[in-house]
DNA sequence: AAAACGTCTGCAAACGTATGCATCGCCAAG
DNA sequence: CTTGGCGATGCATACGTTTGCAGACGTTTT
């Protein structure tokens, strides 16, 4: 509870409580020394100004909200790339003495207008929220809707968007296992519609195929929710089919994780046998063993560029969509194919890569390379 | 902008301003026809309570400060730990209908209080401001302030703590490798005043040796910030001593993935070598190799009390601090003792654990244990 | 000397809601 | 018929600030 009022420090002060509120405000109208007097005998008094009234008042809550998905398909763990994500934006915000109301929901009913017409927020940034692109186009069609989403940049849609650019990703992992000598590249991920930018990274990692010059064999990619579980599995699935593939390109950290665990089940070694890329390159993914080869999306300039876009779209300056470069992290779980692998050599007193893999698959529609 | 008001909804429903507020609070005192033919127009004009209005003159905000602790010393990224708390406050507070304004921040100023005096927070929650125990203890003397800490629990001080039993979790741990045959076992983390909650933990790692009644060597302790490489570099500094343990426990997970590396390193294997047991149970270290045996902390059932226990001290019921227990999960890492190990016998045809480990020992000042 | 101007300050009206109090209609009890 | 009581509504005010406007004062220009 906040006892002192404006008006009393004005009282105080010997001026009116307009004065005061000038000088708070740091208005050019007051008099340098009466508004140091003010500000001294404030502090003194430790008072502060109460925002309902000035948010009331001056129609600005100097506050952005920040929605993240919470799937409850993922046992309402949420995502760790969101969570760090989530603490760049909040610091960015507080550069801009933005306050950040946060919420994890489910976005059903029109919550996220809501924000808005009850003056709880000037905007809204939305994390997470892939698999309801149309539902955000339909927002971003409203003239006076302040909301931008992290998630795929389509260009002439309505709504505005930060993205990464999963595109280039996608194929500056791939192309970095082109690079080590691998032909035969797997890739795991939900590629559904529900995940546009598992699609783009797909798109990036088929168009590295492309300017090789390789056949790709569509049998290459495994679907797979982005859990650990689910690279897991694909990567299991992918194992079944029998295919002589010698690295993996994963749409996600927790993807190559779970790919990883399913590889060393079957005896395979990363990097030895198989190399593994992933991508977000999460906090703790450093830390593994092997440390994963990984594509970096900036968290840091990604938070601070969706809060100045949507403090532009607060302004009602013009905003454009933007992507971002993401970036190639080599650790360890990706390394150059040995000669003796990439060719079928005769058996030595070790194991040849085609043989170790024919051994891994159990399935007997086995076919060489 | 919220351009309709509760008076335009009145005017329609051929009622007053102040009905329309009646029956959207939901007060007994409107007819219940007259509050449904309200709702209904209220919702046709997408009609919101304007909350600042609302506020300011209700003096309640209905929102919950959270402030976490932005170390800057660990180059700004958030404990990962707290990340996932965060969430489940969250969410604990949106269940009782209430927002939460979200910061992260080094505990300057008086900042806590400002949340309160300036109106925009009921109450703050406070997470991993261990090291400042101090001033905490001096705000939560001040009776209006309504704030809440996640962290250490002290009898009889000032201030509201809901914390984990950390004297309990250090006790588990360590019992845990005592039942495994273990009898050296290390202790890697920051016992310094900062960290009230390692010191705790280390404390029950003691409980646990004098339950044994084993002698402890107080050089198996050895100091780390609590970050990756404080446990890398913390556990070299234990090999470089030369004791003979077969057991780490870590005051934290990412200090337990900086040891592994650490042992790796110098060709310890886990668990096969050496045992380690971390803390926290971070979201990813169930997916490391060799899967990490730790103490998790349950952040859900604890976001909630955080939630609850804040919402109490706003009541102005009395409230009690509150330790929540711990549990131990046991994974890869940790395994029993092999006989081979524990006795120092003649060396076989493989190397003895106390001869891999003299051979870790980059020292001389090497000594049998 | 009057007029014009610039600088600072005070007055007073909002902002949209919540709520104590008065009111009104109606019915039952006296 | 009067009175009292109850349920439902309206009136009017206050919450503490921001801000357009006007005024006061001192200085410069005409």
């Amino acid at each position: 509870m906040n006892r002192t009022t404006a008006s009393e420090i004005a009282e105080l002060a010997g001026v009116s409580q307009s004065t005061v509120s000038r000088a708070l405000r740091g208005s050019p109208l007051v008099n340098p020394e009466t508004r140091e007097r003010i500000l001294r005998i404030a502090n003194e008094k430790n008072y502060k100004v109460d925002s309902s009234a000035s948010r009331l008042r001056s129609r600005h809550s100097r506050t952005l909200a920040l929605l993240v998905h919470d799937d409850a398909e993922m046992g309402s763990d949420i995502n760790p790339f969101f969570l760090s994500m989530l603490a760049t934006i909040t610091k960015a915000a507080a550069r801009r003495n933005y306050d950040i109301l946060l919420s994890f929901q489910q976005l059903s009913d029109n919550w996220i207008v809501d924000y808005e017409d009850s003056n709880k927020a000037e905007g809204v940034i939305l994390l997470g929220y892939g698999g309801y692109t149309d539902y955000i186009r339909k927002i971003g069609m409203l003239d006076d809707a302040h909301c931008v989403t992290w998630g795929p940049v389509i260009d002439g849609q309505p709504g505005h968007f930060v993205g990464c650019d999963n595109v280039h990703g996608g194929y500056i992992a791939t192309k970095h296992l082109f690079d080590l000598g691998h032909t035969q590249i797997a890739f795991i991920g939900d590629i559904s519609d529900d995940c546009p930018e598992f699609q783009a990274r797909y798109t990036g990692y088929r168009r590295a195929y492309d300017e090789a010059g390789l056949d790709r064999d569509p049998r290459l990619h495994s679907g797979a929710p982005p859990s650990e579980r689910g690279g897991y599995e694909g990567a299991e699935r992918l194992l079944d089919r029998g295919l002589g593939f010698t690295a993996v390109f994963c749409a996600t950290d927790l993807n190559a994780l779970g790919a990883i665990r399913a590889l060393r089940n079957r005896n395979l070694h990363v990097p030895a046998d198989v190399s593994v890329v992933g991508f977000d390159d999460l906090p703790a993914i450093a830390h593994t063993t092997p440390a994963l080869t990984t594509v970096r999306q900036d968290t840091a300039t990604a938070g601070h560029v969706l809060v100045e876009t949507l403090l532009d779209l607060i302004r009602g300056n013009d905003v454009v969509s933007r992507l971002l470069p993401p970036e190639l992290i080599v650790r360890q779980s990706s390394r150059q194919l040995r000669a003796q692998d990439a060719a079928t050599s005769p058996a030595g007193p070790r194991q040849t890569h085609a043989e170790r893999l024919a051994q891994a698959a159990t399935q007997t529609r086995f076919e060489r390379p």
